[in-house]
DNA sequence: GATACCATGTGAAATGGTGCACAAGCGCCT
DNA sequence: AGGCGCTTGTGCACCATTTCACATGGTATC
């Protein structure tokens, strides 16, 4: 392991870590943006929500190693996570799809906070192509490719009706996009090298729902047999 | 197992099963509107984009029994599963927070398609409590008790800033919310009887964004290695 | 009615993730 | 310098989930 000469293959991180390395990130900030300097995998795990070990595990990696009987040097742990999520570039995003959700999430400041400003924003629908939203230009499906070469931006973020979802989708990957964030509920497909996210917000409130009826249920049966 | 006299007390759904639940259920919809009578597994597989073993155990976890040689019934799968999906009764739905992204949501046709009206927004802010946002009128927090009453709904969802979204999960617990759904970009906590679930935009996009610059780095990595 | 075909339901192995428990290491205080 | 207390890093066991593979049992055809 210590006799790596070239550039080290990084190993890939597990799914489940990565997905609580952005939450990580959120807690590290404030605590720097308080000046807090160093930090235990015990105070980060209760503000991340997660089991201490836990944090250690995925913390160990990354490159980023604490000193024991201390903790963890806040700002370096900012660097290393955000170095691993993307490398601290900001990546522009492309909003396809100007409906509702599409205004709002262009409007939404967390993307550019989170180092993902809106690149741009297009749709099909001629009566919005070319009027301004959030400061943004909405452009034709047309001007997609142009508009993904132009500012570089390697994510898309579906906002569409589900049946114009996939279209979309297959609009963005031929542009070039290598990411994509479906928010149509339905099921999309994308090429193997393509990256895709979906986020279903009807799909959550069903699940809300089972835990709700099955409480419902249970209850009722713990009324009736004892 | 067999020898059950009484209502049977029903088995919990694996977490996994529950989240493709509603998936089949969109899939199932489309193939009666089709007029479609039986599925198979295969085809309710590829539908839904996962594996039709898979298919086949979650739907074990259901009182919904295919035939073999033939496949599901499609109508009767469909009953099956709204039924565990909360009983087929519509809940309606509090929205706490009416910026970009709760107006957005409170506009969002999905929900009521997918059983879940909303209900009734509220918000902290003077300058919106008392107009109207897609039909609903804004309420102030104060009202959500009476409001949650009223309409007796069970379900809330957080659109508020990071900052507030604490309080307002708080708020919607005392009101008696049982289930809520986090749309704000931190760790908010509940008690164990409330069910949480957290979407979190930003988080997504740094997911794929960790992807995207793996990709990046491994290709590059390649590129030098061989 | 027998046979070929097809799709379900499930045992069992493989995989991935979590959390405990503890050894190892670091800094501070005397 | 030595000991103590704190925290990291990780081996290991447990749990949930996925997937394969196949026996089981229906349907349709001849």
């Amino acid at each position: 392991m210590d006799d790596a000469v070239g550039p080290r293959h990084d190993e890939p991180i597990p799914d489940a870590t990565v997905a609580r390395l952005p939450v990580y990130l959120r807690g590290l900030v404030e605590l720097s943006d308080d000046g807090v300097a160093t930090v235990s995998s015990v105070v980060l795990a209760s503000l991340a929500g997660v089991n201490a070990a836990n944090v250690r595990k995925d913390l160990s990696y990354l490159h980023a190693h604490g000193t024991r009987g201390v903790g963890y040097d806040v700002d370096h742990l900012i660097g290393e996570i955000s170095l691993a999520l993307g490398g601290g570039v900001p990546s522009p995003v492309v909003i396809i799809g100007v409906g509702n959700l599409g205004r709002a999430l262009s409007r939404y400041d967390g993307f550019v906070a989170g180092g993902f400003p809106v690149a741009g924003l297009v749709d099909v629908d001629p009566a919005v192509v070319g009027r301004k939203v959030a400061g943004n230009l909405v452009r034709s499906v047309e001007d997609l490719d142009d508009l993904v070469v132009e500012t570089g931006c390697t994510i898309g973020i579906v906002a569409t009706p589900a049946a114009a979802a996939q279209a979309a989708v297959d609009s963005l990957v031929a542009s070039g996009v290598t990411s994509i964030l479906n928010f149509a509920p339905t099921v999309v497909t994308v090429p193997d090298r393509v990256d895709l996210r979906q986020v279903d917000l009807a799909t959550e409130l069903q699940i809300l729902g089972y835990h709700q009826h099955y409480r419902a249920v249970e209850e009722r049966s713990d009324r009736a047999t004892g």
